[in-house]
DNA sequence: CGCGCAAGTGGAACGTGTTTCATTTTCAGG
DNA sequence: CCTGAAAATGAAACACGTTCCACTTGCGCG
């Protein structure tokens, strides 16, 4: 039920989007290699095999292709988590691992991250589809981590019923700690924290949230 | 007392920054029209009188240009807050009606606005300092509404001589409130939120947060 | 098979951020 | 005043995102 976002990835035009497949790998490299400004486009095109006007085809511009990695890099780190979620009895210990997961994943490649959270804020409202995707894979990969499973049955809920639907206060709590979580990797890239301090802030962040969060009752 | 901050800002090098200023008020009149890219550095240069190469001995980029006016914008809305600073009983009120007023603030001018939002996700270490700048007067702004007021007396404060000193967890609360604030005006220039959706998710998150900690007691 | 057309190609051209440099201006100290 | 250094100037040059265009290629259809 969860892959139901995955299905349509894998086939929607077999060999027509093969070339901006091979247009984000590349973009992707170099990025990796040297960020921002090594993302040139006459470089990811030849490397890519295409001509410039193709590439300009498939993508408005230089954020719309960066945007378009993180699009890409988000839905295969969604069907890793998927695959392995973080265990924990509270939720506070697997949103925690979740965070510190994503910003380890993040901080791996910080080239290739830092032009990426660059290209979310070009504010071209041409991107706002891309980002909105993004946003939505974000937020149900915080739900399903907040929650103690996606579909299986291992979990600690009470009311059979109830579980699958998402709960306003769920969807407001992971909204809120994930962008609060874009918030510091934004203030990582302008070279405001590292990783340390990036942990300790989610960590208080969370705490403040879910502990009172769940005094709730 | 709180207006030490403020107190260096009007005469550190007389003339000297007399063309830094206008330089920041030229940007800050271009982007208002047209938004990030109608900042030319050539026209900035031009209409405030100066050849590109002062420009460049002041600022190391656009992106620093501009953030220097979210700087310059940042502290002229700070004395307009400590002047009239948002009312209330419960610190609710006073937290949602202040992130209101800093949203109308940026919606007044939203061209202006989105490029000086974009300009800090550009992710260079050189803007560093004054990225922690802006957010350092961000959180001062947003603890003093937090508490009912900055150093005047007409406070609901019990104890006295405590009261000057910032709680770990005022910083954080206020810390967090400005990082939800960020990442929805983020999507915000995105396209992806109105004024409407701003209000109504920093209401949500207000109250998750504020009336959380209250409980707190 | 040939037509037509959408997609792709190669590359030139343009605009703008950024750098460079030779020259001029400013100005404090002698 | 004179001088020397720091700052500013004006303009050219360069790099790269973006656009444009004339031409070629791939391919379904009559």
């Amino acid at each position: 039920m969860f892959q139901s976002g995955a299905m349509a990835t894998e086939s929607p035009d077999p060999l027509l989007e093969e070339r901006a497949r091979r247009i984000i790998e590349t973009t992707i490299e170099l990025a990796e290699k040297g960020g921002f400004e090594a993302v040139r486009l006459r470089d990811v095109a030849a490397h890519a095999g295409v001509a410039m006007g193709t590439l300009y085809r498939r993508f408005r511009s230089k954020e719309d292709l960066l945007v378009a990695a993180l699009e890409s890099e988000t839905r295969a780190l969604e069907e890793r988590i998927n695959a392995r979620p973080p265990m924990g009895i509270r939720a506070t210990d697997r949103v925690l691992a979740y965070f510190d997961l994503q910003t380890r994943g993040m901080l791996r490649r910080p080239n290739l991250s830092r032009a990426m959270l660059r290209a979310t804020a070009a504010g071209e409202p041409a991107l706002a589809e891309k980002l909105g995707l993004f946003h939505e894979m974000m937020g149900r990969m915080t739900v399903a981590v907040l929650r103690g499973m996606p579909g299986d049955g291992s979990g600690s809920s009470h009311e059979a019923g109830a579980s699958s639907v998402i709960t306003e206060r769920e969807s407001l709590i992971a909204t809120v700690l994930n962008q609060i979580w874009f918030a510091v990797m934004l203030s990582w890239a302008g070279g405001l924290e590292d990783q340390a301090s990036i942990n300790e802030r989610m960590r208080a962040a969370i705490e403040l949230i879910l502990d009172a969060a769940e005094r709730d009752s």
